[in-house]
DNA sequence: TCCCAGGTGTCGC
DNA sequence: GCGACACATGGG
């Protein structure tokens, strides 16, 4: 197959892959195999550029942000200890576009789980409803039945992802609709969907519908923020690290966010 | 074995 | 509005 070259500036490949944002990309030789939405593919980075199949180039530069403007978000990070070492660890790491069907999807699976197991229930729920590799519609998922989710080690969360599933496959919720929204509206409206509080709304905000601010506060980052911005601080709320965030990390907060969770992850702390 | 995981829903105050 | 607790399952 015919590959194309994409220039890739401020771009890093494994970072962006292997950060906790996709579980469905496996490495391969030298680059990876994944799918975007339906599409199938083989990507590999050289130096500046990214391979991928001769006319997938569109596909894939909005897949992976390459139009984010990396220099200038990093101007946009404060300058303490802890975000300059998530920096200076996770550079030229990008926020994907995801489908936000399968973002949504993946992240109401998330919870309680770690990424290795989050991986296992996307390849299983991929592979279990005739799509594969592509993720199934919510058509498909609402016409199953919570047994044969069950089956994909969904557990509890089963229930949750069938009956979004269902409004959505209804139209009940329109997921295009809400991304018309402010952010604030947008988060509100997922937040009715069963199986999404504020922590899936915000990863559904910031890695579906490309709201860079959008801040999702999960044990790591809770313990990011209490170790570095809360020292000696005792019982400091949830609430009180959702204030703290907003207005400490700015416009580009989600990627500030995602950089400090990649590192205190990759740390073991 | 025991503990934890990219949380959410429910209940009681 | 907030804190406490149940919820499934696999990996370390």
């Amino acid at each position: 197959m015919k590959r194309a070259r994409i220039a890739a500036p401020d771009f890093n490949l494994d970072l962006t892959l292997n950060s906790g944002q996709v579980f469905h990309w496996d490495r391969k030789g030298n680059g990876y195999a994944g799918v975007i939405g339906d599409k199938p593919l083989f990507v590999e980075q050289q130096g500046d550029a990214l391979l991928a199949p001769a006319g997938s180039e569109n596909l894939v530069s909005r897949y992976f942000a390459l139009d984010h403007p990396l220099p200038e978000i990093y101007r946009t990070f404060p300058g303490d200890p802890a975000m300059t070492s998530a920096l200076e660890y996770c550079r030229g790491m990008r926020i994907i576009r995801q489908p936000v069907w399968e973002c949504l999807a993946t992240f109401i699976t998330s919870s309680m789980k770690q990424v290795a197991h989050i991986r296992q229930m996307s390849q299983a729920i991929r592979r279990g409803f005739g799509a594969f590799p592509a993720y199934p519609t919510p058509g498909r998922l609402a016409r199953a039945g919570e047994e044969q989710l069950r089956a994909c080690m969904l557990g509890y969360r089963a229930k949750n992802l069938l009956a979004t599933a269902r409004l959505v496959a209804s139209g009940a919720v329109d997921l295009v609709a809400i991304g018309k929204l402010d952010d604030d509206e947008a988060h509100a409206r997922l937040r009715r969907l069963p199986g999404v509080g504020p922590k899936v709304a915000n990863c559904v905000l910031l890695f579906g519908y490309g709201r860079l601010k959008a801040f999702p506060i999960d044990v790591w980052i809770g313990r990011v923020l209490r170790e570095n911005y809360f020292k000696r601080k005792r019982n400091v709320t949830e609430k009180r690290l959702r204030l703290f965030s907003a207005a400490y990390f700015g416009e580009f907060g989600g990627y500030a966010q995602q950089y400090l969770f990649h590192r205190a992850r990759m740390e073991g702390r």
